[in-house]
Formats: structure tokens, C-alpha cells, sequence
DNA sequence: GGCGCGGTGTACGTTTACGTACACTCGAAA
DNA sequence: TTTCGAGTGTACGTAAACGTACACCGCGCC
């Protein structure tokens, strides 16, 4: 069963018109999402849609050879399935669960129904699909600009802020992954990071002591699209 | 006044249905538009949305540093302000021509009006806005995990498909500046490109003398956006 | 036809991250 | 309680790109 104190924490849900929501709450369905899952596969139809309200996906772009790199993260702020909203129905990237989670999904038919019923509705959820795609557009300069403190500092306080506070498990294997870098990177970046005390590390997991501290180094690596979603969602 | 050749030959207008295209045509104006010029400011309302004849415009994520990169070109295949197709009416990006051309506007107003009154007028665009969006995760992957060459290949080739073909005006500063790069580095990896016979340059201007020469080099960092375009919009 | 400048060629030491490899250690399962 | 493998720490030579600097050269302008 979803840990209760997640549900109804989904923070697109919960800034939808009272109306809106009571369209699509009878389709909705709680689902627990563990690590790895699958949301979306690349290039193949989307049946559902998911709101999460804990947890972290990862949308990973996807080209023929295999390589791969994580384009953006939905946590409780959004949902999967941008390129259904825009009409395309699945896309070349995937998605998946980066850290156990719960959420509620919903069909396509469903979502589809409800969008073209309100259109509230649907410019909310439009809405979010730009402030997910300033997101991807300021992964595009750190990963082109930024050293590796800036782009693993602006991981992980994106990462907090859609887990909405705590630790975050995950190995640096998978860190480097996620970022297109050696683990051993990862590793040195991180007691750089440890040593002066702005985050303490286990063994599969990462605690934020001083977020301004990781603010300071990420620099304006991090912000831009928090802003934005800010000014659109609220 | 804009050159005749370029008139109707963006492929958005082409793909619309002629009642679609009916309803934009009485509100689109020609315009040239020169190297440089504005089309879409940072955090500014936007006014008006540009369907592009000829020439390229480029998209800039700009960072509050003023720190920018370019996260995506649009060129006859396509139009500025996904924002305002979006719901957002702003945001983070710049968007400026790049390279001389023609194109037809249209107000924010009018545009949503066509849109609100044809719904098929709205699944194209928004397909579009899908498509785009890809262009932009893939400009996050090359960015993270190409080399000089295969980003400088893949841009040329993105840049020719823009134009329609023919010979590309723009110094290695600009390139630089695009790519996020030095100009030596670019004068370097130019240099490479043309001795082995893919591209021919003068000053300010590349000349492709082999496209599958540059697609080798691109590898997989170029074409699967190109493949969802064709898939979206055909 | 000479001048001036934007654009290009080239060089060199330095920084950042890579590839690879191997040892250590934590913690869960037997 | 020991075992064992996943996760982490560390090292070393190498590759790619950087910052900077300066010379040269084509081309438009006086």
C-alpha cells in the first residue's frame, strides 16, 4: 500500500481547480513505484500517465546506439507523460523510477477525456509541460558549461527539492549515470563536497546539511527552472 | 521585401489543413529578418510568434549570469514561442536570427484565437512544441558526452537542414559561442572537417561538400529528432 | 592602392575529466 | 559470526578542451 502521509502531496494535483480535480480523481489510481520501474519506454506507446507523490523519476534521453543521459527529474511538483499531453503519444526518451516512490496514475483515454472536457485543465497541465522543458533547457547548459561540484550540487538539490527534504539513496555508480561521468568522479566530488560539510554521505545514501552551501556552489546552475515553475503552477 | 522564393515554404504552414492555414493566413504578415534580431527576449511577454521562411533562428537558454547556450534551432521546419503555445507567454530562453531570412508573423492574440477556435490548428502545433522538445534533450546529451567534433558535425548538419541546403554564413567566433566553446577550438576541429573533404570554408561561411561524411562523424548525436519530426509532422 | 580590422591559424602551458585498475569496507545473508 | 559482494576510496597515465596570446591575411573602405 502507498505510505498515506504521500497521498494527495502531488503538488500538480493540488493546484488544480476544485472542478478539475474532481474530474480526474474517479480515474486515478494509488500505485506503490519501486526503484527502476518503468513509467515510459523509448518510442513506445503511453498508456499511463503517473502523479507522483514520492519518489523520484528520471527522464533519460535515448538515441539508437544506447547511450544515454538523464534530461530531467519529476518528483511530487509534476508528472510523466509530457509527450502525451503535446499529442504525440511517446517519444524517444524513458522514464523511471531513480528512487522508490508512490503516486497515482491515470489512462491516457482518461486524461485525454478530462483534458478535452477543461480546459482548465489542460492549460495547467501545458503549463507544467514548459516548466519541465525549462528544466531539460538548463540540464542542457550544465551539462555543457558546468564543472562536475556545479552539475552534482544542482543534482542533488533538485533531487531534494522532489523528494521535498531528507536523505536521498542512491549509489554513485548511479550518480555518474544519471550525470554521464565516471563513478570515481563521483566519488571525488562528493568528499570534496563531504569535507566541507555540506553533505554527509553512507553507503548508498546522501544527507543535505547546508543547502545554501551546495546553492553557493551550483551557482545559477540551479534555479532558473524553479523559478519558472514557480510563476506558472504557483 | 521578403524574397519570393521563401514565400510558403515553411513546412508547418505546408502541414496545416487548408481550412487551419485559411484561418492563420489573413493574420500573418511577411517580414525580413535580419542577422541578429530579436525574436523572443528573457522573461519578456511575448508578442509575437514567427513562422520562418528562411534563415535560422537559434533558441538560447540565458541563465541569470548571463551565461547563455544554445538549446535548439528552428529554421522553414518550424516556428519561435513555444511558451505561448505552452500557456507560459514568456520565458527563461532568447531566441535571435542567426543567420539572415524571411519568415511571416503573427500576434499572440490572433494565434490563440485560431487556436482556441480549430482544434486540429492546436494538435499540430503542439506536436511541433513535442518535437522540439526532443531537439533540445538531445542538445543536453550531446553536450554532456560528445567531443568537438561530433557536436560541431552534428550542428552543421541540423544548421543545412534549417536552410533547405546551400552555404551557411557564420564565423567560428559565433560557432564558439553556440557550442559553448572556444573559437581556436572551433577553427581546429574546422580545419579537421576539411581536410578530410566533408566541408569546404571561406571566411564567414562553410560549405558542406559531403553530408555522409558528417553524418559519420555525428554518429548518433544526430537524427533521432529529426526522425520525430518526420513522425510528428511529416 | 594602402589601411585597418574582423576573421582565422597556431602555439603552449594548464585544468578537468577520462579509462582503468586495485584495495578496502560496510552490511546483509548464510 | 563469518563470508562475500556491492559500494567506495585512491592512484596514475592520458585525452580533450581551456585560457591566453600573438601573427597573419583577406576584404571592404577611405
Amino acid at each position: 500500500m502507498p505510505h498515506s502521509a504521500a497521498q494527495n502531496s502531488n503538488q500538480l494535483l493540488a493546484a488544480l481547480a476544485p472542478a478539475d480535480f474532481a474530474r480526474l480523481q474517479p480515474h486515478l489510481t494509488a500505485v506503490n513505484l519501486k526503484l527502476l520501474h518503468k513509467l515510459e519506454k523509448p518510442n513506445k506507446p503511453i498508456e499511463e500517465l503517473y502523479f507522483l507523490d514520492a519518489g523520484i523519476a528520471s527522464v533519460v534521453a535515448v538515441q539508437s546506439n544506447e547511450e544515454r543521459a538523464e534530461i530531467g527529474l519529476i518528483g511530487r511538483e509534476g508528472m510523466t507523460g509530457s509527450s502525451v499531453l503535446l499529442g504525440g503519444g511517446q517519444s524517444p526518451n524513458a522514464t523511471y523510477m531513480q528512487a522508490d516512490g508512490t503516486g497515482r496514475k491515470i489512462s491516457v483515454k482518461d486524461l485525454r477525456k478530462a483534458m478535452q472536457d477543461s480546459e482548465s485543465l489542460q492549460r495547467l497541465l501545458l503549463k507544467y509541460v514548459q516548466s519541465f522543458m525549462v528544466q531539460t533547457a538548463h540540464t542542457a547548459i550544465a551539462n555543457g558549461r558546468a564543472k562536475l561540484p556545479e552539475r552534482l550540487a544542482r543534482w542533488i538539490l533538485m533531487a531534494q527539492d522532489r523528494v521535498g527534504g531528507g536523505t536521498l539513496v542512491l549509489t554513485h555508480e548511479f550518480l555518474g549515470l544519471m550525470l554521464g561521468v565516471r563513478r570515481a568522479g563521483v566519488t571525488e566530488t562528493m568528499q570534496n563536497l563531504q569535507r566541507r560539510r555540506f553533505i554527509q554521505t553512507k553507503r548508498g545514501q546522501i544527507i543535505v546539511l547546508n543547502r545554501a552551501g551546495l546553492e553557493r556552489i551550483a551557482g545559477d546552475y540551479y534555479g532558473v527552472p524553479e523559478k519558472e515553475y514557480r510563476r506558472l503552477i504557483g
